[in-house]
DNA sequence: ATAATAAGACCGACCAGTCTGTCTTATCCA
DNA sequence: TGGATAAGACAGACTGGTCGGTCTTATTAT
């Protein structure tokens, strides 16, 4: 097996320190010595720490994107299309939990340069969120009476918050809590009489 | 009107200054100057900047715990307490705010022994929601099927989000959040034959 | 008188970023 | 084939600035 690169070994090192201690907790210096390597090395592989913390952000909210995008197109119903992205969203804690956590925390202190190019790609995942509500709403699948702007932020905050405590070794599966969430927006946006729950069930089931 | 003592408008100013910037990204002199004081008049109110940040964050932990037993203790069903828990928290957004952004966002840069003290009260808080499901669902206000932990989890969640984005002079006051969220978690966790809509709002107007 | 604050010089630690140099690998030419 | 050269990847000492905190002196209000 090839071995890892600097930089990657850079990037893994930096994420799982900054997740603990965040962004101004960890020194370059603190990142050298967890990958035993050098300032030479660190800054032969990235301009500057901003960027280092840039990159991590970059990787992660492209990665996301990519995703909702997927799962908008690959679905037709808006129940579907939301169940799709609540699933692969939690999914995603396993793997990319610290970026999360980087992402959520420490977005702050990006440089205005480099923040602004996230903050174009976070505003197009929420318009993707945003508009299979607004879908589900005019197609009558959804409530009706419900503002859709305040029902996605909902959304996306019980599913972000869980960063703050979700733990893979905790007692919580992601598949329990997925299954969990899923049936709580449902039963909260989904109009009682349209609500086929083995329908939905079985959906899930076979995606998983 | 009596001036407000230096002590109170370092802390305004620290709280409007890192919330927008961070803690790092806010320096004791930039306080200084915001205050129009000085070092001297900064280290006779607080040992260090350290306890400072502890400061702001025991301030809104300890007000928030309250409220929440007090909410708990005035309430005799399931239903009515967990209401009256969501709509206060909603409410302190717009007083607390900047409260509450510092608490979530740089709870990680306090000192050990801060965070141990912090850390305890917030556990206490989340205890009381715990026990407001729990007992909900052994009474059978709520759904059985619902593992109590994960919703728990869930609803803070959707509650605490609510500081990313709201703006106390955006398009959605905080009273129609309120409603919105209440709406969405009586939908996903009471029975359906036991929720009594008109009952619920009405118990909402007559306590706003 | 005493406490609260202002003013601001100064210290020392810390830390991002630089600079010079070394070692390895790839490329090219005779 | 082998010697020369260039390029990339890293090592590590060093620098320059920043920032939390101290200390001293002066002022104001009760």
């Amino acid at each position: 097996m090839a071995e890892k690169s600097l930089r990657n070994r850079i990037i893994d090192a930096s994420l799982h320190l900054f997740e603990i201690q965040g962004y101004h907790g960890v020194t370059v210096d603190r990142i050298i010595e967890e990958t035993s390597s050098s300032k030479g090395g660190f800054y032969h592989n990235f301009k500057s720490k901003d960027e280092l913390l840039y990159f991590i952000h970059d990787e992660f909210i492209t990665y996301a994107l990519t995703k909702a995008k997927e799962a908008y197109e690959t679905h037709t119903t808006s129940t579907e299309r939301i169940c799709t992205i609540v699933q692969f969203f939690l999914q995603v804690f396993d793997l990319y939990k610290s970026h999360i956590t980087v992402f959520y925390q420490e977005s702050v202190y990006l440089k205005p340069e480099y923040s602004e190019l996230i903050k174009k790609k976070r505003k197009e995942f929420k318009q993707i969120l945003f508009r299979v509500l607004q879908e589900g709403v005019e197609s009558g699948e959804f409530r009706t009476e419900l503002p859709v702007n305040i029902t996605t932020m909902s959304i996306i905050g019980m599913i972000n918050w869980t960063y703050k405590w979700y733990r893979k070794d905790g007692e919580m599966s992601i598949n329990e809590i997925t299954d969990v969430f899923t049936d709580l927006i449902i039963h909260s946006i989904v109009h009682e009489d349209r609500r086929e729950n083995e329908q939905v069930t079985q959906f899930f089931i076979k995606n998983r």
